[in-house]
DNA sequence: CTGTTAGCGCATTCAG
DNA sequence: CTGAATGCGCTAACAG
């Protein structure tokens, strides 16, 4: 490990101190000029920009994370990098907290709250400005860690009473309510729920028993709850035919994401049922696909983008102004109707 | 702004000197016992250990990156968050380097390379253990930073010759040039290729470019070149239209994703177009739905997954091992042939 | 408005 | 193998 004294080749970055040294000022006014230009004079300032540009200088964010309060970085845990959900969200939560000079660091847990204990222990140790995990299922260790965090901490995804700190999302439960009723309404008699992996993923669970609930409430039968194995298109044609089979008069289905109903679709084309008339689809996400579908599909809209630039500006808020207080926003759910229920 | 001194309520984060005061040693022996337990003897080994494990110690990421050489930081830089095959590449990588203690950073630019200076520049300054970013196309700024830059640096989803550092990717020429080629020898007269944005996709731009060659190269007339406005289904189906308007006798389509391709076929089968007997379409990436539609896609399939892996475990080996030294690996790509050409 | 002075919490020398 | 001492690069009092 080369010492720094050594002869190198290697430039060694730009330091601020450099910087002060070329501007022919002290070390703190560099660090006010760069960070809060206001609190120096013009004709300083002006010194400071010029030598920073000229020797290419970046702050290292490192040391000053560590001498200051907090670090610009945001952590942020998701179930799943590849949910078209999630990935909307991050989305524009990154577009806004970037423009702001924030870092996200992304954290995945797969649906395993164990995982998600570890991931938000490690990033609790990066001293972030603010945490952001998805939902309200959190083991006990989470829970006292987010509780006992210093800074400000959001549960997205999920709408509910008493949240940890702040809370930003929707409720499941109504969402599947919506369905339900709607299927009710519609003079359904027998019909079905299929979730993906409903004992892992707390929100498809709840949109289970809210279609459950209001579907039964005028006495009709109770409707087939089915899991698939996945989320994936594939898995909806293979649950079309398992509901087909272990409930032939079914006549309408809900399904817990949009691709999993598409793929019932597709399914159902080979299998010569026409949609609606044979048997009602319902998805859940209203993805792009939704609208594009031979009938369009009747789906639910969960607010996810709008999630995203909540939470973003929710954070950025809090962050700073200590006059901020904590939130507890539920975005609404709609049902969209188009052509296949 | 509470002092350390004052009375406070918020228990402080215990810090590493607790620990050796608890255990009885001095701050060095922690450190070591905790970095490095072969240097230290059972017996304080096991000292530490309870008392980390007692008083809860986490240690501050921050300052020990301050400290050490560098930081447990990688940089990821990608197009976009919502494409799924960045998504997917993440999504490997993500968990990979988590399993190793390291951060992942994630940057996203939307295909605009002055953003992705930007980003790399932000994620210079963090001091990270390595940086990756997508593609060959970078602004001179980047590429200087890049250049510069005292980590490892991956420049990924593409293959070519002399990378920055390292590159691990597929040749997207060769992938255009296996979907012109295909057309060729079905003995198509008239084709097209529908890129989205491919003026600011440079992949998409060169698998255009390889498909054009290809499928010229008997003499054939050249495809006709459409551009579409985005990546969503939507477009696809817009697209299809646009191609049959401006020429009428296209019997072949290659898109530049298979959402575009999948919005072709459900608008085709609007205008009773059959296919492929009416027109052949192909896609490009090999999503789960392309094997689900009615009939099933025709594609190509990109190693999305094998990237992350490969970029993954390239940065662990490089990362500390200084005799690990570059790669430039081309990973290949694949006709998948179905049902749609 | 400015410069001086102290650390932030840890990794790493260096002596023992 | 261990402990004392030093400093990573910067921010935040503080006094002028």
């Amino acid at each position: 490990m080369p010492r720094k004294d050594d002869m190198q080749l290697a430039a060694r970055r730009v330091r601020m101190e450099e910087v002060a040294r070329v501007a022919g000022v002290s070390l703190a006014t560099v660090s006010r000029a760069l960070k809060a230009p206001e609190t120096v004079s013009k004709k300083r300032l002006a010194l400071v920009r010029e030598a920073a540009e000229r020797l290419g200088y970046a702050p290292n964010r490192i040391a000053g994370s560590l001498a200051g309060t907090s670090s610009p970085l945001i952590g942020v845990i998701v179930p799943s990098l590849t949910n078209a959900f999630f990935a909307a969200t991050l989305d524009r939560m990154s577009a806004i907290l970037e423009e702001a000079g924030y870092q996200m660091m992304i954290g995945q847990h797969d649906y395993d709250i164990e995982r998600e204990e570890r991931i938000v222990t490690a990033f609790a140790s990066w001293n972030p400005a603010a945490l952001v995990v998805t939902g309200r299922d959190h083991t006990r260790g989470t829970l006292a860690l987010l509780t006992a965090a210093t800074c400000p901490v959001v549960e997205m995804w999920d709408h509910d009473e008493r949240p940890i700190d702040s809370a930003i999302g929707f409720s499941n439960r109504r969402a599947g309510q919506l369905a339900g009723r709607y299927f009710a309404e519609g003079g359904f008699e027998r019909v079905a729920f299929v979730g993906a992996i409903l004992s892992s993923d707390p929100r498809a669970a709840a949109r289970a028993e809210g279609f459950a609930e209001r579907f039964t409430e005028g006495g009709r039968q109770a409707p087939l709850i089915m899991t698939a194995a996945g989320r994936d298109i594939a898995e909806g044609g293979i649950a079309l035919r398992q509901v087909l089979q272990q409930q032939p008069d079914t006549r309408a289905i809900a399904f817990s994401g949009d691709m999993l109903a598409v793929g019932a679709m597709f399914e159902a084309a080979r299998l010569g049922l026409s949609i609606p008339e044979d048997i009602a689809i319902m998805g859940y996400g209203d993805l792009d696909i939704a609208a594009c579908t031979n009938p369009p599909l009747t789906t639910i809209r969960p607010p996810h983008e709008k999630i995203g630039k909540a939470v973003a500006k929710h954070l950025l808020d809090r962050i700073g102004h200590d006059d901020a207080g904590r939130e507890n926003l539920d975005l609404g759910v709609e049902l969209v109707v188009r052509a296949t229920a």
